[in-house]
RNA sequence: GGCCAGAUAGCUCAGUUGGUAGAGCAGGGGACUGAAAAUCCCCGUGUCGGCAGUUCGAUUCUGCCUCUGGCCA
């Protein structure tokens, strides 16, 4: 949340030396802003920012498209003489870009409706028995339980008729970056689910629920997408329906960040090469040596 | 003041025909290849409100007490 702010620190010392590329999966859409923390219209006036607002929220964005995206953009930034400044915690665009994906065909929502559907009949497991059949690789790593990758894997097969584990293995892209990575050490968890709390009550204040009454009326939306999946869309849209009351709402919005942000920091765990920062500080990030050649 | 129902894990509760107890949620850890702010996996000893009594043995039965909710005054 911190690390917008260090990288406007950053982009004020040195003008026209950055532009921003967000790695976030809720800011590509357009209309959710308080509930994204979407950078204001003058913060967006500090330094071009991309990848924000390129999606109707009715059009779900992938990991694939950011890699797609984010590629080019690091691409046209460089050759414009300016420094890429990927900024954002969806930890799999970053992971996805870092070590490219492989080749696999796009979702295709009639086989996953179909895929569905056969599971309502005859069960998941009876779809993961399938998978062991067809690609015992891909089975013993998804648990059957595990729906999502479960229907992505047989999708996938029915695509392409080759196995998932097959094609994953293959090309990845080679996509050669030269990066330094940064991030700001959390405090204790204690202190950082107070922020969260905070955080939370502050995008109410702000008009969330309004903002997603809104989206409604403007867009042909469902529970299902991506973008009214994310946290705090999916609570206040609950609220809407009446499922829950605001108390509730508003209980399952700060758990749902706290569970987003552990989740994020057991990416960041793993992570090697990883500078980490006590907090948003400029001078700090300054030190970083590896930064040395882009500022000298 | 009287009657009734509760009091069990951080929270909501289940349960033990008497052999010291388990779910959901929360929390912690982990995984992660076109939905990723998604999806999924692992982790539960707590004076079973207090004090007595009955019993080989009580969280479970009995009595009293404390607290909470409801009803009646």
């Amino acid at each position: 949340m911190e690390s917008r702010q260090l990288a406007y620190s950053l982009c004020e010392r040195f003008p026209d030396r950055f532009e921003l590329i967000s790695v976030d999966s809720a800011q590509v859409y357009r209309g959710l802003d308080i509930g994204a923390a979407k950078p204001t219209d003058a913060e967006q006036r500090l330094v071009p920012h991309h990848l924000i607002d390129i999606r109707d929220p009715t059009d779900p964005y992938t990991a694939h498209d950011f890699v797609t995206d984010a590629s080019r953009l690091i691409e046209s930034i460089t050759a414009r003489g300016k420094t890429p400044l990927m900024v954002g915690g969806t930890m799999l665009y970053l992971k996805s870009l870092r070590s490219g994906m492989a080749e696999l065909p796009s979702a295709s929502p009639a086989v996953r409706a179909a895929l569905e559907s056969e599971a309502a009949e005859k069960g998941w497991p009876y779809l993961h028995e399938r998978l062991t059949k067809i690609d015992p690789a891909a089975a013993a790593r998804i648990k059957p339980s595990d729906r999502q990758r479960l229907q992505r894997a047989l999708e996938v097969f029915e695509l392409t008729g080759r196995k998932l584990s097959d094609l994953q293995s293959e090309s990845h892209s080679n996509l050669t970056l030269d990066t330094v990575e940064v991030a700001i050490e959390p405090p204790d968890r204690t202190e950082l689910h107070g922020r969260i709390a905070a955080r939370f009550d502050q995008m109410l204040e702000e008009g969330l629920v309004p903002e997603v009454e809104a989206l409604r009326e403007t867009f042909d939306l469902n529970p299902t997408l991506p973008a009214m999946k994310s946290v705090g869309y999916r609570q206040v849209w609950e609220y809407l329906e009446g499922e829950i009351d605001w108390a509730e709402m508003r209980l399952r919005g700060i758990i749902a960040t706290r569970q987003l942000a552990k989740r994020q920091l057991t990416w960041l765990r793993g992570w090697s090469h990883l500078h980490r920062l006590p907090s948003p500080n400029l001078d700090a990030l300054l030190k970083i040596k590896a930064l040395a050649h882009i500022f000298g």
